[in-house]
DNA sequence: CCAGTTCTGTACTGAGTTGTCAAGAACGAC
DNA sequence: GTCGTTCTTGACAACTCAGTACAGAACTGG
């Protein structure tokens, strides 16, 4: 028996997520979300508390889509373990997270992971942003480290080496290729970098 | 016959240098660099230029120093050069550059590799800071690639591998690092993906 | 059709920011 | 000591921004 709203809340954050990307937290003011969402300053105010509403809680329909898109990308069948896990690795290349819905990023400097961008940016003076980006990082841990499990269990990675260990360093080799990939450098290069990281995976023992 | 500076360049930049990594360029204020190195506002503006100036000759003096202490640090004989690899992927841990006067980061988050940090936040939109960074990635690609040949010669490194690719690769893992960082986990988590990275290393093939 | 409730749009305020300007300070030449 | 040049300081005007307040719109139950 009231007005209802008149915009989708997923729809307005998603937007929102789009402008920090490109002009970043404090590059972006109000009426700069206000444009990109379509509401007014008087709804963004009464619905996420202000910029720091409209982060946090971008930043959480962000996870979300992190944990459901992650597990389903990264789980699989043992035998396609190595595929999928070079799959992830080229992925990050063009900055496409790991979630389908996410649209292609407009260039590659917009490309890299909103959580770590924002926790690069704000981090240090924003727990909460901090908080945040460090949930998006445990699950895609969980889901590469799930994910070396398999194709060790397969016989494709070495048992010996610690699943825990290669898949921080997978995730810290994407999450690299984000901030090369914010020099500037061309995707084929992004996917030579990628390349070789997959060919340094230590491959079991010759038997 | 004229009133003299009273402040030295390159101290001042360095001090705008600490406040941009803490806060980032668009988080700073003229007047907080006003604060950070003492000077007036007249006198940043008619010296540097504005903030523009700042950054961008900030970033320079920070590539100068990139350019004198990478080579540095990075140069020897064939016979030490997987160690000094080793040493550089764990300095990065710490977010020590490879300048020799940079001091310790007061906190992780402002450790990033400067000239990344810029390039992350404001790249996209400003290319000569774009070009900066470059730069000094350059300086850092060559520097490590040249260590890593003298590794292949020392054969302590696949001769087969291509020292560019495995040099894009280390540095990649080491802005990877810088961001793994940001989010807060801990000095010994970091060494332990630096110690990864370096185990992956392609030794030469059993003779 | 009316009343009640919730949402939307806009105008407003106070704080903070940028870039400029003019007056004064420090120095060397003469 | 005086003058000209260059640097420094502090103040100032125009602007932007975050956050608030209020009036009106949209909708539903009765």
């Amino acid at each position: 028996m009231a007005r209802p709203r008149s915009f989708d809340r997923d729809h307005v954050l998603h937007a929102a997520e789009r402008q920090f990307r490109t002009t970043g937290y404090n590059g972006t003011s109000v009426d700069d979300i206000s444009a990109a969402t379509g509401m007014g300053r008087g709804s963004l105010y009464a619905t996420f508390d202000g910029k720091h509403g409209v982060l946090h809680q971008a930043m959480s329909v962000y996870f979300t889509r992190l944990a459901q898109g992650a597990p389903k990308a990264l789980a699989g069948p043992d035998e396609s373990a190595m595929e999928r896990l070079h799959a992830y690795l080229l992925r990050a290349v063009h900055g496409v997270p790991l979630a389908a819905d996410v649209p292609p990023a407009p260039d590659r400097a917009a490309a890299a992971c909103f959580a770590a961008k924002m926790a690069m940016e704000v981090g240090a003076s924003d727990s909460e942003v901090k908080r945040l980006a460090n949930d998006c990082f445990s699950v895609l841990m969980t889901a590469v480290a799930d994910c070396v499990r398999a194709a060790q269990r397969n016989g494709d990675l070495d048992p010996d080496a610690d699943p825990d260990d290669l898949a921080y360093l997978l995730l810290t080799i994407v999450r690299g290729t984000d901030v090369v990939g914010a020099y500037g450098h061309s995707p084929a290069r992004l996917t030579s970098i990628a390349e070789s990281a997959f060919a340094l995976l230590p491959r079991p023992r010759h038997r």
